[in-house]
DNA sequence: CTTGGAAAGTCAACAACACTGACGTAAAAT
DNA sequence: ATTTTACGTCAGTGTTGTTGACTTTCCAAG
């Protein structure tokens, strides 16, 4: 049941009880995390596969539906009934690649950069709040943490887009 | 765009693209937290739904379905759903209360026990490993800013499960 | 140059899991 | 005795994930 310890000062706190504390903590907060993005996108009748989309295509403007794929983590035909009601409803222009016309790249309109604001607002803010409440260490390792926690795949994509901090 | 940044040095990292970051750590992390996990229930033809009622049952044996409810944030149909699957299929165990017999108060089984524990040791490693390569500092100022970034009202119930650390 | 395969994207159908709303039963509370 | 609470269930709906089948485009081997 308990973690053996015999390792060192580094290791008193990695009992299982402790372990089960930040896997509850990760569930709680993801739950926060998520609360304010779900509560706007009820007023558009969108979700937060919309929200992933957005955010991401905001982030990277021209990537390609395959590049998002890899990213989200979702089949193609999952994002593209995503994508087609954003490109329907005008939030999401797709262009067909000039160098290869099998490609689509995706760009926000102006009317998908102001519903990638007002979500990102709010999650900002949220995350800014926090932030202010632990102080700038604690922010430290809490992204420490949060990178040795992803799959190898995401974090090097991670990693690569932090270069320009 | 830009924070402020009038406050002080506290403020410094406060800009929206550290922040698109942290929220964009946040959303890969939680990806790698569950993808374990994920990977087990797909063998049984269980979801998420299904180890969060078993995570939640282990960690408060004979808890009623309204407590339930409200930690798991779902409505009474959709948390019934999955109960059921899991009474019927042997893995909870649900007891009519002796005091009150409205309430039912629900028990893993010695097989529940079974899946929680094949569940939640593959997170916890996750969270060991990841704990382990970035040390307790890092750690502490982790679960600091999750709790910061819960809805208040989970904090409080959280908070009240972390006396007995 | 043609042909065959791989890649990018789309359409259709289905499953999981969330939601609302309505209803029923039993037990507790008033 | 009436109301409220706790729980279960049925029916219907929506989002989001899946697999399978398909078109278009690119590219490379023959």
């Amino acid at each position: 049941m308990q973690e053996a310890r015999s390792g060192g000062e580094a290791l008193l706190f990695l009992t299982d009880e402790q372990l089960r504390k930040g896997i509850e903590a990760m569930f709680f907060a993801y739950r926060g995390f998520t609360a304010d993005p779900d509560r706007i996108l009820n007023n558009y009748a969108y979700g937060r596969a919309h929200h992933r989309a957005v955010h991401f295509i905001h982030r990277s403007p021209g990537t390609t539906v395959n590049n998002l794929l890899g990213i989200l983590g979702v089949t193609k035909q999952s994002l593209n009934r995503v994508l087609r009601t954003l490109i329907s409803d005008g939030l999401v222009e797709s262009r067909v690649g000039t160098k290869d016309k099998r490609e689509r790249h995706l760009y926000l309109t102006q009317e998908g950069a102001t519903l990638e604001r007002e979500l990102s607002d709010a999650q900002r803010k949220r995350m800014r709040d926090a932030y202010r409440a632990v102080g700038p260490d604690a922010v430290a390792g809490f992204r420490k943490v949060l990178e040795a926690m992803m799959e190898p795949e995401l974090r090097r994509y991670f990693k690569a887009l932090k270069d320009d901090e």
